[in-house]
DNA sequence: TAGATTGTTAATCGATTAACAATC
DNA sequence: TAGATTGTTAATCGATTAACAATC
């Protein structure tokens, strides 16, 4: 007996943040005019290799022709389709401190069609004013903004302390995805998306291999 | 033949992370007054798992008592020493941007041993002040700064495509390790540990989740 | 047609998980 | 001694790389 074979493929996060890269090159490409583009010229131009280019594709579909390669913008817009870029997105930003306010004005989100609608925050003198054109709400406006605003997305960069309460309150109010920048451990329910950003990591991954590798 | 069998060991950098998370909840349990830990308790206050709590540490030694567990203080000290956090690290940034600034004043480094020492901008109304307590210095003196004090550690937060550019400066000043917030794919002699932190490929990994999950 | 390059399957490599003897 | 928990080996799982038939 033959089981009914269902693609129930599971991608790999390390494909995602791949095809995440791909885009920025095919953004690149599209602007100097290049038309076509093959696996292996991508693959030189993000260092990877040309099979690992095609397989990440492949989880998505047949972008390419055989003998040809890809069509630049039109593999640019698969991939940005693939990502969910085809939209923007509203973002909020809780925590109104060095880190929060440097995340609302980073053109990197900007670009990639992310919108950071508002911050929230507990202190008094911020309540009420804006950064650029950002308003700066109370904390406990947030679940009513939310709502109405439809938000989906929230950027968390309070101190570590408060990091779990302040997602706690995200769930509450129905935001599907976080991204937190507080190094603790942070739980959610599993149909919440969770992105955990640990800056200092990062560092301490350098000087481990500094002390390791020389 | 028999081949002299050599350990030479590859450690996932999965590895490294997670042992950055345990030092932190090792930290807590420090704090706490806890004086032993399982594996089992471990991988509790960091959602992981017992076996992978003692594969990562067997990389490195043996740091636990059969039947017992593992002195919380002690664990805490071998892992901040294999992470090469017994001593502080200089670090320069450049970039005085928003980023810069706020990486500049993030506790999260502080925290760690990180110290930043100064600031390399361009602008000319910028060099020569201070932020807090940290000079604000012309690029152009960056090489002379980086070799009279013996600086090994840099932050690139400079607009994407001044990226490139800022890291060859860097590796001629013979810097050994790059955290670099620049969307862009930048290239190093090997010796030279780069690390690419992409704040906006945190958020279209989610985008993408929340496309493709629900 | 000949050359190029894809999409996909198979082989390899590496990391995680499970199991268990060692031992406190 | 009995119970607990480590350190380590073996089994499994998953991701990357290599190879090649399909096809432009």
């Amino acid at each position: 007996m033959k089981a009914l074979k269902i693609k129930a493929l599971k991608i790999p996060e390390a494909t995602i943040i791949r095809l995440s890269v791909y885009s920025r090159y095919l953004d690149y490409l599209v602007k100097k005019g290049v038309a076509t583009v093959s696996s292996g010229e991508i693959a030189e131009g993000v260092n990877s290799s040309p099979a690992q280019v095609r397989k990440d594709l492949a989880y998505f579909g047949e972008f390419g022709t055989r003998g040809v390669g890809y069509n630049v913008q039109n593999l640019h817009k698969e991939i940005l389709n693939i990502l969910g870029l085809e939209q923007k997105w509203g973002v909020i930003i809780v925590g109104g401190g060095n880190l929060g306010t440097a995340l609302t004005q980073y053109k990197g989100f900007q670009e990639r069609g992310f919108v950071i609608k508002a911050i929230f925050d507990n202190d008094e003198d911020k309540i009420g004013t804006k950064l650029g054109d950002i308003p700066i709400y109370a904390v406990s406006e947030m679940e009513e903004y939310i709502s109405k605003e439809k938000i989906k997305m929230a950027i968390v960069a309070v101190p570590s302390r408060y990091a779990q309460e302040v997602v706690n309150k995200l769930v509450e109010a129905d935001i599907k995805a976080i991204m937190n920048f507080a190094p603790r451990v942070i739980t959610v329910p599993k149909e919440i998306e969770l992105r955990n950003v640990d800056l200092a990591v990062n560092l301490e991954v350098l000087t481990f291999n500094l002390k390791n590798k020389n």
